[in-house]
DNA sequence: ATGCTAACCTGCGCGC
DNA sequence: TGCGCGCAGGTTAGCA
């Protein structure tokens, strides 16, 4: 479900119910996720929440005593409900506030995770990620330089969050469609010149999807409840034997990695 | 260091 | 209707 924008929409919309309130409990009913729920996590219990925001795409909860990491996996989605709200299947964690609204973590793929850490910055998860893909560190000369002699594709590469964080396998698609660069290149061959288009696209496609708040292919849903608008934008992505809605040829699937990859034979070279 | 694979899960749509 | 198969927005561990 989540990439950056799908993160990034589920962070501020939670942000105003959760930002300086203060944890009244912490249910886990099932701990068995990507990685088990820590007991730590009840130290949350009695913090207040200092603020909420995002890195990569981890959800992150800051308090005095530690911050709380939250990953989506594949199928997740945090939702802020009522503490009279009865909890459904896959609904996994709660942690519910003194203002009587409850932060409830749902995963049916359970690929997810909440951990506790109390210094985020040397945390295994965080220690190693690449830049923000919209700040201004991220640049063509950063991609241009860390790909020298790289010989993965370019898809790999920069759906690769040691490289550039949060571009997953719609947004990576869809950056390479917009920058006219062939998934399969491989990223030690790609020109300075072509990192400037690639990098531009990258910021434009997140941007742009994070104001239609995210993309709702299956199952997306914002702390509101409410789908993201973004899949009505996507060019490549989902679109396999489609006509490319430039050149009209239609568009290709292949795999990378595992993944589904999505692209015009024509339109990137 | 780099690159590749399997693994972790549930649910859904499709062909038969 | 039911069953088996393939596929799904992520990311790490482990191995060559």
């Amino acid at each position: 479900m989540p990439e950056l924008p799908e993160v990034e929409t589920t962070c501020r919309g939670i942000s105003p119910h959760v930002s300086h309130q203060k944890v009244i409990k912490v249910t886990v009913r099932q701990p068995k996720l990507r990685w088990p729920v820590p007991i730590e996590l009840q130290q949350l219990e009695g913090q207040t929440i200092k603020r909420v925001y995002r890195r990569a795409k981890y959800c992150l909860l800051e308090s005095p005593a530690g911050t709380v990491i939250i990953h989506l996996g594949m199928s997740g989605n945090l939702r802020i409900c009522d503490r009279d709200i009865e909890p459904e299947k896959h609904d996994h964690v709660d942690i519910q506030f003194d203002n009587g609204k409850i932060l409830r973590l749902q995963d049916p793929r359970r690929f997810g995770c909440v951990l506790w850490t109390q210094k985020l910055s040397q945390h295994p998860l965080i220690r190693d990620l690449g830049p923000e893909p919209l700040s201004e560190v991220f640049t063509a000369p950063f991609l241009y330089k860390k790909s020298r002699s790289r010989k993965v594709n370019i898809k790999t590469f920069i759906m690769n969050a040691k490289v550039v964080v949060g571009v997953g396998n719609i947004y990576a698609s869809e950056s390479l469609f917009m920058s006219g660069i062939n998934p399969k290149t491989l990223a030690g061959k790609i020109s300075l010149k072509r990192y400037e288009k690639l990098v531009f696209a990258i910021k434009t496609v997140l941007s742009l999807a994070i104001d239609q708040g995210g993309t709702t292919l299956k199952d997306f849903v914002n702390a509101s409840g409410q789908p993201g608008y973004f899949q009505q934008k996507l060019s490549v992505y989902g679109r396999a034997d489609q006509p490319c809605l430039t050149c009209k040829q239609p568009i290709r699937q292949i795999t990378q990695a595992q993944r589904s990859t999505y692209y015009c034979s024509t339109c990137q070279k």
